[in-house]
RNA sequence: GUGGGCGUAGCUCAAUCUGGUUAGAGCACAAGAUUGUGGAUCUUGGGGUUGCGGGUUCAAUUCCCGUCGCCCACCCCA
C-alpha cells in the first residue's frame, strides 16, 4: 500500500475535483459508506465463485466475533446503504458517484496495489435505457481527462432468462469436453461456467472456439439499438463476446476500457449491467447499471501519455516575508494573512528573523508563487513589495491595495 | 496461490562475484561566507544496527539457510 505524499497528492486533487464537476454536471450527486463491511455483504453480491471472494479480500473477526472485510469494492456497499436507508422510498431512480480507497489482498505488480482508488458511478432502479448513459458517462470522463488511446470493449451477457438458459448451454456443451479443459476450467463448469469463456489458458483455447454457443444465443435485439446509439454519438467500440467480468453479479450489458501506457494491467474502467443484487441483498426487484475506474491506473496512463493538464504549481499562493521580528509588524503580517485566506487565497506566514535570503531559500524550495516582503522601510511607507517568484520581477504596493492586487493577478475577479 | 529479480544514508547507486583498515560518492538536508533580493559557488556539518534472524569463520555488507518487505510477470481485476 502507497503514501501519497505532497508533490504527488496534487494530482490526486486535480482528478478528484475534474471527477466531482463532470459526474455532478451529470446529475449524479456523491455517497460515501464506510470501509468496513460485514464479510456477508461481499460473498452475497461478488459471489462466492469470484477470485475476489475466495482469495482476495482482507477478512477478519472483530471483536465482538463479528467476520468483517475492508470493501473489495463499492456497488455492494452503495446496494447496501440504499436498501438499509430507504433512499428509494422516497425516489424513483438514484444516480450515485463515489470516490474512495478499495482493498484487494492480491500480489501487488504494476499497476495494481492492495489499497487502490476508485470512481465509480451507479444508476439505480432503472432498466436498459441507462446502459447508453453510463456508458457514454465513463467513456466520456475519460476523455475529459485527457486520456487517449482509449478501446471500449462490449458485450451482452442476455437478459434474466438469457443468462441463465446460456449457463445450462454452456455447462452441458463443457461437460462434453471436460477432459480437455484445465483444472480451473473444470472448476468453473461446476460453479461459475461463464468465466470458463474468459479463461486465458492456451488449452482451452480450441475448446471455447468451436463451442457454437454464439450462433444458439445472438446479441439481442437490444443490443443492436445500443450499438446504433453508441455510433450516432461518436463513441468506437469493438464486441467481444467473451468479455465475462469477474464479479457474479453483472447480467445484461458489460463493458471494459482499456488504455495504452499501462502494460499489463490495462483495464482502466469496467462495468455493466447488475438486475438482480437487490434481490440477493433482500430488496425487491431493481435494474441496475454502473462502473468504476481505477484513479492509479488513470493516472499512470496520463502521465505516460504526458497529457495531464494541470498546475502543479498553483498560483493562488503568497508567502508572507516579514524581515524584522517586531510585535507591530508582525501583527501587520498576521492581518494580511488572515484576509488572503479570507479572499480564497492560501498563504503561510514564516519568522521575522529569517533573512530574505533565507525566506527567498524557502519559499523556492516549497514551490512558492507569489512572495509578499515587509520590511522596516516598507512598514514605515506602508507599502509591501510583491515578488513574482516565477517571472523574478517585483513591484511595490500600497498596503490598502494588497488583496486586490492578488485578486487580479491571480484572475480571481 | 505460482514463477523470476532485488533489499547498503532521505533518494540514486558503489564496495559483495574473489570475506580483511574507520562501508564511500553524487543529489538532497543544515550552518556559515552574506545586516535587504534568488534555484549558483565554496567551506563545514548531521546523518548507516548494510531489511531482520540464525549459521560458517580469527573476521560477514560480502558465503550459506530461514524470514519479512518491495519490484516484475502469471492468475484476476480498476
Amino acid at each position: 500500500m502507497d503514501d501519497i505524499l505532497p508533490g504527488e497528492i496534487e494530482k490526486w486533487q486535480w482528478l478528484e475535483e475534474k471527477a466531482r464537476v463532470f459526474f455532478e454536471a451529470g446529475g449524479f450527486r456523491e455517497i460515501r459508506t464506510p470501509i468496513l463491511e460485514p464479510t456477508e455483504l461481499f460473498i452475497r453480491s461478488i459471489g462466492q465463485t469470484s477470485d475476489i471472494v475466495h482469495k482476495e479480500m482482507f477478512s477478519f473477526v472483530d471483536r465482538g466475533e463479528r467476520d468483517m472485510t475492508m470493501r473489495p469494492e463499492m456497488t455492494a456497499s452503495v446496494a447496501r446503504a440504499v436498501l438499509e436507508k430507504g433512499l428509494l422510498k422516497t425516489a424513483k431512480s438514484l444516480r450515485l458517484y463515489y470516490i474512495g480507497p478499495m482493498f484487494r489482498a492480491e500480489r501487488p505488480q504494476a499497476g495494481r496495489k492492495r489499497q487502490f482508488h476508485q470512481i465509480g458511478v451507479e444508476i439505480v432502479n432503472e432498466g436498459a435505457n441507462a446502459d447508453f448513459e453510463i456508458i457514454a458517462q465513463a467513456y466520456r470522463f475519460l476523455q475529459y481527462a485527457g486520456l487517449k488511446g482509449i478501446t471500449l470493449n462490449l458485450n451482452d451477457l442476455g437478459g434474466e432468462n438469457d443468462r441463465a438458459k446460456m449457463c445450462e448451454w454452456l455447462t452441458a456443451y463443457f461437460s462434453m469436453e471436460k477432459a480437455r479443459l484445465c483444472k480451473d476450467c473444470q472448476w468453473r463448469l461446476e460453479k461459475n461456467v461463464l468465466r470458463v469463456l474468459d479463461c486465458k489458458v492456451p488449452g482451452c483455447q480450441p475448446v471455447i472456439e468451436s463451442a457454437p454457443w454464439e450462433d444458439f444465443f445472438p446479441l439481442s435485439g437490444y443490443f443492436t439499438e445500443l450499438s446504433k446509439k453508441l455510433e450516432a454519438d461518436g463513441i468506437p467500440f469493438l464486441v467481444n463476446r467473451r468479455l465475462v467480468r469477474g464479479l457474479d453479479y453483472y447480467n445484461g450489458v458489460v463493458f471494459e476500457i482499456t488504455a495504452e501506457g499501462l502494460g499489463a494491467q490495462n483495464a482502466v474502467a469496467g462495468g455493466g449491467r447488475y438486475d438482480h443484487l437487490y434481490q440477493d441483498l433482500g430488496g425487491s426487484a431493481t435494474p441496475c447499471t454502473g462502473f468504476s475506474l481505477g484513479m492509479e491506473r488513470l493516472l499512470t496512463a496520463l502521465e505516460n501519455q504526458d497529457s495531464m493538464v494541470f498546475d502543479a504549481l498553483a498560483t493562488d499562493r503568497v508567502y508572507i516575508a516579514p524581515l524584522e521580528d517586531t510585535a507591530e509588524l508582525l501583527r501587520f503580517c498576521r492581518e494580511k494573512a488572515i484576509a488572503l485566506r479570507a479572499a480564497g487565497m492560501r498563504t503561510e506566514q514564516c519568522p521575522g528573523e529569517f533573512s530574505l535570503t533565507q525566506h527567498l531559500r524557502k519559499a523556492n524550495q516549497d514551490g512558492w508563487r507569489y512572495m509578499m516582503i515587509v520590511g522596516p522601510e516598507e512598514f514605515q511607507k506602508k507599502i509591501v513589495v510583491v515578488k513574482d517568484l516565477e517571472k523574478r520581477e517585483q513591484v511595490e504596493v500600497g498596503n490598502e491595495q494588497i488583496i486586490p492586487y492578488f485578486m487580479k493577478v491571480m484572475g480571481l475577479c
